[in-house]
Formats: structure tokens, C-alpha cells, sequence
DNA sequence: AATGAATGAGGATTCATTCAT
DNA sequence: AATGAATGAATCCTCATTCAT
């Protein structure tokens, strides 16, 4: 009989890194099975734990739920601000196409890197009601004010029509975002790079013909 | 004590008429609770019924919501098609411009009468597994097939540039269908009537000015 | 539409005629399913009546079930009486050797004719609990006690050994109806007759060769 | 307020310890209720658990019905083994007589010792349906055949008439069991061993005065 | 009389949570 | 710290019974 149960995590940081790696198999099965489908035993289990210690890390299903939220929130925020930040401090010859471009590849990879994300943000959210939903929310309008800075920038150089910046932040974001969605179900819409590269031309160019030449 | 118990369903358009109550009592509760949460009994309740008549109708929870996702998707699809009707019956002139924005209007519209709709096909389509995610996913492509027509009418007629017309179908699907779920929760975008120009006419010219005059 | 609906049973003799339409279908339904597996719509389909018509007739399923057990027992009763009268009316020579074989018989087309009735008795009998199972217990008692009548006879006339005639009562009654049981469930112990003559062999003579010649 | 709580299970062989007590008090309740009106809630509250406890020892009712049934079969056939092996292993000259006695009493006894098991193969065995109703006819046709063997040896030796040994040792078995069963219900038959020495003195004698002397 | 829609008590089962070991 | 046995609230569903039509 191998015994596969885990040793003690008996310093403060394996501890940590135990409620870690709790956070991480709670993912992969929410994301999986969803929140009400998902029990403390299959999240365990995920985890090579006894359901009974979870309880040691977390205090409910729902605290561990929303853990798992604030780890999701950290990630994708990172990865928008690396982007940013990206855009930022590149050369200032660098064009609204350009910074758009790679909004959109960052946004497309963090979704392909970890599906598991979109699922639990896009199904689950609501899971645990109001509190959730609205903490949920509250994670979108950063992104949304993130992306919405983006935009004032670009109409300031005059690279953008002078449209209401937060409405085009909102729909960037719904574009990209489901489409980013989309590809994770499907598979079949062509490379990230060819999807991007039309997303970027339709939201600068549209698809009307350019009158002259 | 008010009696609250509802006449009997005796003749047939009864029975038809308290099915249909069912699934409006349903659709309302699942989509603020969200399908596991929601009980039968709510749902009964909210029919003014006690929880054992549901069974008179529907054999179990899962029987319920797919009688529910049916009506979704007739309703769904006839808001379409009456768009793609419009579109095709109205005179040879009519440009892709007009047609977008009665599609985009039609959808939001749709949306708008029946919040509920969008957060159950968005929310709790993935409630009974594997059997409603295929059959969700469906109705997604017949949808995708409509917007997709249109797409190729309108490249015919040179009013569209020539991208790939099943990538723009799924990109204005996922346009139009979050931007109506994103009014549905915050209501502060402005009138539909504004944000259906806005979209046709990004889609269209995209954000870019355009450079000549 | 052929319609199966019954008339109404408007004069005294068809609402009997209907009570006992539906004690039979009570009968070939629990005999089928057991009491408990027996929903009351199953009684009343296989009477092809609403259900809700069997309470015009029966107060409870409790009820229904007794009404049965007496018929049933009437039944059974009136099936050994036959037999008992047939025995005594007969020539004084007849022998216990052909009382028996009357009597073996007569018990086994009994239950032959109504399969039904030994799984109700031997089966549903404890399902109402005490009430009946005291009640079943009393037929029984009755049928031992005719059989006992049979023994004594048959004793004063030394046609059987003394042994406590109670006792060979029980043992008969168990012999012939375990056996009548058995051949119900298999079908594969030979004929009636055979089986029978077998029986009255083995009570009259036993299985140990007579000694002598 | 006692507490009635029992100690946890912990090692294995506490744990088969505590599968056995549910087994045990599913045989008292349902041998005294039957399989139907018996609740999970009883059971436990017969074992002194809560009834979800029960769920930990067993996935269903039906699998702990089946269980009991396991169980039992065990005991039948080890208390019948051990008459045969008695018999086989005695003296070289030891009759039927003794044989059938041997076989007479320790049904009695096993029967006495145990009545929920007559109850419950007799009434319940149906519970589950076609799965163990034929389950329970296995069990009947390897006892069958083990009295069937003794039999034959019997009749090897000339000790018993040559009658069809299958047909005999079915009338055995029904008349052994249900005199058993009958003594449980009524206790006025006399002492085992009065019965017993009844049995078997009709089933190698008959009861015709033997014609000599 | 007959029907079958409506009701709700009852019971099997699941699973989050507690806690003895 | 970790385990997993024990608990019981919660919920789906069945079906006997009632009663409006």
C-alpha cells in the first residue's frame, strides 16, 4: 500500500503553501463541475487531502470560494496591468494598433493559460449571491477603469474618434472577452495572433470599405 | 388569511396556460437564485402553487428547465428571425447599415423585455451538464448560422469588406449579447437607441479617424 | 379517440358490480407488485378508472386491501368447505386415502386458479401491520380448525394413527400449502396429480420401506 | 439528557464492527415492520446513529437490505452444512431416522434462534424486486440441493423408498420451514424436540397404522 | 358518480460542517 | 495538524387523499 497522504505542513510557510495548493484544486474542480456540483470531498480529493482538512484552511466552502476569487482577481489584474505597463513605457511613437494589439494577445493568453478562470468568472460568480456578485462586479469596473485610461490616452493623441470612452471600454472588454471565452469552448477560430489581428482591425477600421484609396 | 389557491386547470388550454405559468415561475426564479439554489417549492410558490402540483406538469427539476430552455430558444430565435425577415423583405436599397442596427436593436430589445432569459442562457446553462451544454450550445450555432447569412448578403452587395463571415458572426454575437447583458446590470450606458449606434457604428467605421474627408 | 371511460354505475347491483371489478383489480395488481410497490392509479388503470374514483368505493387503500382479504378468504373458506362436504357426504367406505387426495387437490387448483391469492396471503398479508396480520391469522386459524375436524374423523375410524390431530392439522396445512406455493413459482415438479399422489403417499405411508410385504 | 452517542469507529475492525450492529438492527426492525415501512431513520435509531451515519456504511437502502440478505444466506447454509457434515461424518450405521432428525432440529433451532430471518426471506425477499427475488430463489435451490444429496445417500443405503429425490426434499424444505414459522408465531406446539420427533416419524412412517404388528 | 388537479406528509439521499481520535 | 466518522439540515420526489368541477 503506497500511502499517499500528505505530510504535516507544520512551518507557516507550508502552510500557506498547503491552502495554496487547496485554492488551486478548488479551481480545477469548480471549474470543472461548478460551484453546487463541486463537494468539500471532490476539492480534497483534488487536493490528495481528507475532506476534513479543509476546514483547517478555510472556514466554509463559501470562504474558500471567495479565497479563490481574490487569487483569480490578483492574477487577471497583473496580467492587465503588465500589459499597461507594456504600453506605457514603450516608445512614445508607439500607435493605438499597436497598444490594442497587445490588450487583446495578453488578454486572449491569460484566458488560454488558464480556462479554468473564465469559467469560474463567467459561471460561478454568482454562486454565493449578492455578496459575490458583487465583489464580482467591483473586479470588472477596475478592469473597465483600467482599460477606459487606455482609451482617454489614445483620443488624446488623436489616434481614436472622440466617442464616450467608458462605453468603448465596456465593449472592448465584452469583445474580447467573450470572444476570448468563445475560443476556449470551440477551438476552431483560427490562431490567437489571426483572431487578434482581426479584432484589432474591425474595432480601428470597421468593416464598411474605406471609401477612396 | 387571504386563499391564495388558484382555480383548477380542467380543460386543456388550462392545463397548457398553468404549464406555461410554471415555466414563467420558473424562468423568474431560477434566474435570480440561480438553478441549484432555486427550490421547487420557490418555484411554487411563485406559481401560487404548493410544491407537489409542479410534478402534475413537469416530472422532475431537470424536466422543468429544459421545458424552459425550449421556450427560451423559441422566443430567442423568432425575435432573430423576425429581424432576418425585416432585413430581407425590405427594399433592395436598404444598406448593411440599417440592417445592423435593426439586429442590434432587435437583440437588445429582446433583452430588455426578459432579463431573465440572458441570465439563464448565460448563467445556468451548464445546470444539467453535459446534455444542456450541447443542447445550449445548439441553439448558439443556429443563431451563429442566421447572423452569418446576413454577413455574406451583405459582403455580396460590397457593403462589407471581405473577412471571414462565421468569425464576424461569432465577434458581433458576443459584441451585441454582452453589451445587452452588461445594460441589463448597470442601466447606466444610456438609451439603447445610443448604444445601438454606437456598436453599428463601430462595427462599421471602426474608432479610427477616418483620414480624407 | 375510442373512448375507454367507463358508464356510471347508477342502480345498487352495478355499484357493486363496480366495487368488486375494482377488489379485483386490487388483487392482480398487488398480487403483481405488493402492496406497498402498489400505487392506487394502478389499481384504478387496471379497473380502467380514475383513480380518484376508487374512493367513491373504498375509504383508504387500508380499506381497499381488507375488502380483498375477506373476498379472498370467502373464497378460500368456501374452496375447503366444498371439499369438507364432498368427504362427509360421501359413501361411509370412502377411505382418509381418498379424503386426502380430495382434499391435497382440491387445494392445490385452488391456488392453481388464483396465483394471485397465495401471494397476497402468504406475502401482503403483514402489510397493514397488526390489524390484518391478526386477521389473516384468524383465517387461518378457521381453515386448521376444518382440517382438524377431517383428522379426528378420519382417526375415530382408525383410519389414521393417534397423533395430536391439531398438530397434523398444522403440519398438512403447511405441507400442502408450501407445496402448492412452490409449484406456482417453478412449474417443474410434474403434474398436479402427480404431485398430489406424492403427498398422500407420504402422509399415508411415509418414506421408510414397509417391512414386511 | 443521556447521551446515547456512540464512540466513533475508528479502526477497521471497529468499523466492520459497526457495519455489523446497522446489519443487525436493519434485521430487527425490518423483520418486526417490513422492508417498506421500515425507514432509514429507524435502522439508525436502532443502531443509536443518526440516520445519515447509516449512508456512511451503506449506499442505499436497497444495498443494505441486500447486505442483510448476504448475511443471512451465510448463516442458513453454514447451520445446514454443519447438520450434513454431522451426518456424514457419523457412524457408518446411523439411519435416516437420525439423519432427518439431526436436519429437523437444527432448522428448529435455527429458526428459534433467529426469527427476524424467517420474516424476512419469507416476506421481505420480494422487496427489491426481480434482482433478489431471484437471488433468493438461489439461495433456496443450493439448499435444495444439499438436501437433495442426503437423499440420494438415504436411499443408497435402502432406507427410503425410491421416490423422485428432488420432489422429496422440496417437500421437506416446505415442511420443516413452515412448521418453523408457524412455531414462531404461535409457541403452542409443543417443545422442538416434540415437533421434531412428529416430523420425522410421519415423513419415514406415514400416518396409516402400519397394516401388521 | 366520476374525474383528475391540487395538496402536503413522508422518506431516501446528499453533503457541509463538527469533532473525537 | 490531520483524519474521517458522525451529524442533521435541506431538498427532491412519491403518492395517498381531498375536493372543485
Amino acid at each position: 500500500m503506497t500511502d499517499t497522504r500528505r505530510r504535516r505542513a507544520v512551518s507557516e510557510k507550508e502552510k500557506l503553501q498547503r491552502r495554496d495548493d487547496i485554492i488551486a484544486a478548488a479551481k480545477e474542480v469548480f471549474a470543472r463541475k461548478g460551484f453546487h456540483t463541486t463537494t468539500i470531498a471532490d476539492i480534497a480529493k483534488q487536493a490528495s487531502l481528507a475532506y476534513g482538512s479543509v476546514y483547517w484552511y478555510f472556514d466554509s466552502k463559501d470562504e474558500l470560494f471567495l479565497a479563490l476569487m481574490a487569487v483569480e482577481e490578483a492574477a487577471l489584474r497583473g496580467h492587465i496591468e503588465a500589459a499597461m505597463a507594456a504600453l506605457e513605457t514603450s516608445h512614445e511613437n508607439i500607435g493605438a494598433e499597436a497598444a490594442f494589439r497587445v490588450a487583446v494577445q495578453a488578454t486572449f493568453e491569460f484566458f488560454e493559460a488558464d480556462s479554468a478562470t473564465v469559467k469560474l468568472l463567467l459561471r460561478d460568480a454568482y454562486a454565493l449571491g449578492d455578496r459575490l456578485e458583487k465583489y464580482v462586479g467591483e473586479i470588472y469596473e477596475r478592469c473597465i477603469d483600467d482599460i477606459e485610461t487606455v482609451i482617454v490616452v489614445a483620443q488624446g493623441r488623436g489616434e481614436l474618434v472622440a466617442v464616450p470612452p467608458r462605453l468603448v471600454a465596456h465593449t472592448l472588454a465584452a469583445l474580447i472577452g467573450q470572444l476570448a471565452q468563445r475560443r476556449l469552448a470551440t477551438d476552431d477560430d483560427g490562431t490567437a495572433a489571426d483572431v487578434a489581428d482581426f479584432v484589432v482591425s474591425l474595432v480601428l477600421d470597421g468593416l464598411r470599405p474605406r471609401s477612396a484609396g
